[in-house]
Order: structure tokens, then sequence, then C-alpha cells
DNA sequence: CGCATTTGACCAGCGC
DNA sequence: GCGCTGGTCAAATGCG
């Protein structure tokens, strides 16, 4: 554990398509801005609607880069991306929505940390091994109409390889980013009166 | 005291 | 139809 890796965060999913919905599309872009709170990876990588089976078996595509941008957005488009989850809050039954009904992101990291910050904050709701993955970590987007989660876990046949995944769209401002960006803004606006 | 994390149980989807 | 697996819930616990 040197210092080789305190990861740079990988930028968020919302980053990536420009055409999600456009309601959700002032908050897009947002985390991939350069702040002091979001650096650039040292080695991303963004998975397509991941296949995990390849994934962890070691087949990672970490060195390819392939986009992902069209399978997510196609997934948005069937779904009305995050809108979902509507209605099937009742209590545990129902509430789970099915696989892949929502915009989904992955990204490759080699990093010590687990947890990226992205700017957002998230709520660990669940932990538990699963056949091919070390101990999947769930987590949820602690704002109240955020219905965002996020998958972390690591390769089993590289534990430094961190595999986030994120799914569907935040629908507010990234509080960090909108804490950095305020001053500049404002001294920007100040300028152009001139 | 409030919020975040942990952890076991529960449930739905999927493959056989 | 049954069993397995992954994903989520929610109570208990910890921490600032």
């Amino acid at each position: 554990m040197d210092g080789q890796e305190s990861t740079p965060p990988p930028l968020p999913p919302p980053f990536a398509p420009p055409l999600l919905s456009p309601l959700n599309a002032p908050f897009l872009f947002a985390p991939s801005l350069p702040s002091s709170s979001l650096h650039p990876p040292l080695e991303t990588q963004i998975l397509p609607d991941i296949d995990w089976v390849s994934l962890l078996s070691g087949q990672g595509m970490l060195g390819e880069n392939k986009p992902m941008i069209e399978s997510a957005s196609n997934l948005m488009a069937q779904n009305g991306g995050d809108q979902d989850e509507k209605g099937n809050k009742d209590k545990r039954k129902g509430s789970r929505i099915k696989k892949t009904s929502r915009p989904r992101f992955a990204f490759q990291t080699r990093s010590a940390d687990d947890i990226l910050d992205d700017g957002y904050r998230w709520r660990k709701y669940g932990q538990k091994a699963v056949k091919n993955s070390i101990y999947p970590s769930y987590y949820r987007c602690t704002h109240h109409t955020c219905n965002v989660k996020k998958q972390v876990q690591r390769l089993s046949k590289d534990t430094s390889i961190v595999v986030t995944t994120y799914e569907g769209i935040h629908n507010h401002p990234c509080e960090k980013l909108m804490e950095t960006l305020t001053p500049l803004l404002k001294q920007m606006q100040f300028l152009s009166r001139f």
C-alpha cells in the first residue's frame, strides 16, 4: 500500500450521454468537470452494460477503451431514465426492479480505495458475497429525490482493480461541484460586466 | 442525537 | 417446479 494509488475517482455516470433526458441535462456533465475534489482518474475504463462474467473472470476490458454511452442511452430511451421505481415503493414486495431496467455505467479503476469521491453523497445499504466477486457493496444516493445507485466491487483476479457501477441518473446537482463552481461563476459574472 | 454502516433475512428472477 | 443467486430491506450498532 504505497501511495501508488490514491485513486482518482472516475467520473460518475451522468457525465456521459448528451442524449439523455433533457431534464437531467444540466447535471449530466457536472461531475465530469475538473475541480479540487474531483481529480482525474489515473487509470479508468468505462464499461458498457457490464458483462460481469467475463469481467470478473479476468477478461476485463482494461486496456481497450469501449464506449458505453450508446448502450446506456438506449436503456435510457427504453425505460425513461430513472423515472421508474415509482409505484413500487410498497415495502419489500415488488420493490425490486428488473436488472438493466435503468441506465448503467461501469468503471474499472485501479485503486486502493473502494469509495471514489465523485462529489455525491452515498449511503451504503448492503454488502454480500456473490459468486464472482468479492463482497460487492451497494450504495444509494442520499439525496431524497434521487434514486441513483452504485455497486462497488473488486475484481477477484486483481483486487487492486475496483469496478464501480452506477445505475440511474442524478436528478440534482452535485453538492461538491456546486461548492467549487459557485465562486467561479460569481467571478465570471462579475467579469462579464466589463 | 442524528446519520451512516453492518449484517442477516427476505424476496424475485433465472436457469435447469 | 425447484433451487440458486443477486439485490434489497430494516433492525441493530457504531460513530461524530
